[in-house]
DNA sequence: TGCATTAGTTATCGCCACTAACTAAAAATC
DNA sequence: GATTTTTAGTTAGTGGCGATAACTAATGCA
């Protein structure tokens, strides 16, 4: 019966203009502007989805589920960065929604291999174009060069 | 009795290198970028605190304090985008270390004011000065001229 | 056959947001 | 000037979602 209101665990964004608090040094720092947008991509991208429940994380998985059809829960919580229990509480989310599902390895009866569903697929075609959508309106502010700079800039730091 | 082992309330990183797993559209977004640099940044800072409780959250704040004395809690709070009980707690965090105090406002009693304190002064300083070398460990791979170009397009964003 | 390893789940805990409800002081209303 | 409303801060309770430890079942190697 809990009808999962605006539980953004992410922090409302800062209030960095507020002309009567001084941000210090936070304002020339790199991590803290990349934590300010980020912050920002969040809430976008939150309030395009269907459902609040659909955070970014849940989203990625879903994208790598989506172009890796087969992955093992183990491979993913990898790929992910997650432990194993929390990747398998997250595939139980989109299980419970009728999107994944797990298939037994054949090879290895221990594993599962992790499928979109039929109506997993339609889902993730309609959430990828709202990613997409979400992400343009982030960086709407940027010409087409400066986006690119941006995301080349970006992937030098953490590739 | 409890010893803070490493409590990373951030994902570690996810490992969009492995040759293995396809992050299909994920690693186009800038979206996705600034959420793993800012893990990145995220795990430098941490490792380079005194303890591992001191978050960047947490020093965030403290640089609001330290460049905003006598600031009430609520002006924080609303700077932060906290809720007024989650700033008092932090605030308390920091009280519990002596490194800030509430006075009480004179002109409203039921205000505080927060200062750093003496000893406070110096550990804002040691921070300050770790918090801007992990920044540079986090940018690293740039250039001078990079960092200027990526913290102008990310303010642009944000600001 | 038997023991160590691995995939996944369950149970438990911890952190840190949030809202609601409370106290005390200040401001507004009459 | 007494009463009501608002505001600052705290306390109590809840929730999400990470983590680790301990468990079951299948695998693999001696």
């Amino acid at each position: 019966m809990k009808e999962n209101k605006d539980n953004s665990k992410v922090s409302r964004l800062p209030k960095v203009q507020d002309e009567n608090v001084d941000f210090g040094m936070m304002a020339t720092l790199t991590g803290f502007s990349v934590k300010m947008v980020w912050i920002l991509g969040y809430s976008l991208l939150s309030q395009k989805m269907p459902d609040p429940a659909i955070t970014p994380q849940r989203v990625t998985m879903l994208e790598l589920i989506g172009c890796n059809p087969g992955l093992a829960q183990t491979q993913l919580a990898h790929a992910l960065g997650l432990s194993r229990p929390a990747t398998s509480l997250a595939i139980d989310f989109w299980q419970a929604r009728g999107v994944v599902e797990r298939r037994v390895d054949q090879d290895d009866r221990r594993a599962f291999g992790i499928h979109l569903t039929k109506q997993g697929q339609c889902i993730w075609a309609d959430l990828r174009a709202k990613v997409k959508q979400s992400d343009e309106i982030l960086t709407k502010r940027l010409s087409e060069e400066e986006i690119e700079q941006l995301n080349r800039l970006l992937s030098k730091i953490y590739s």
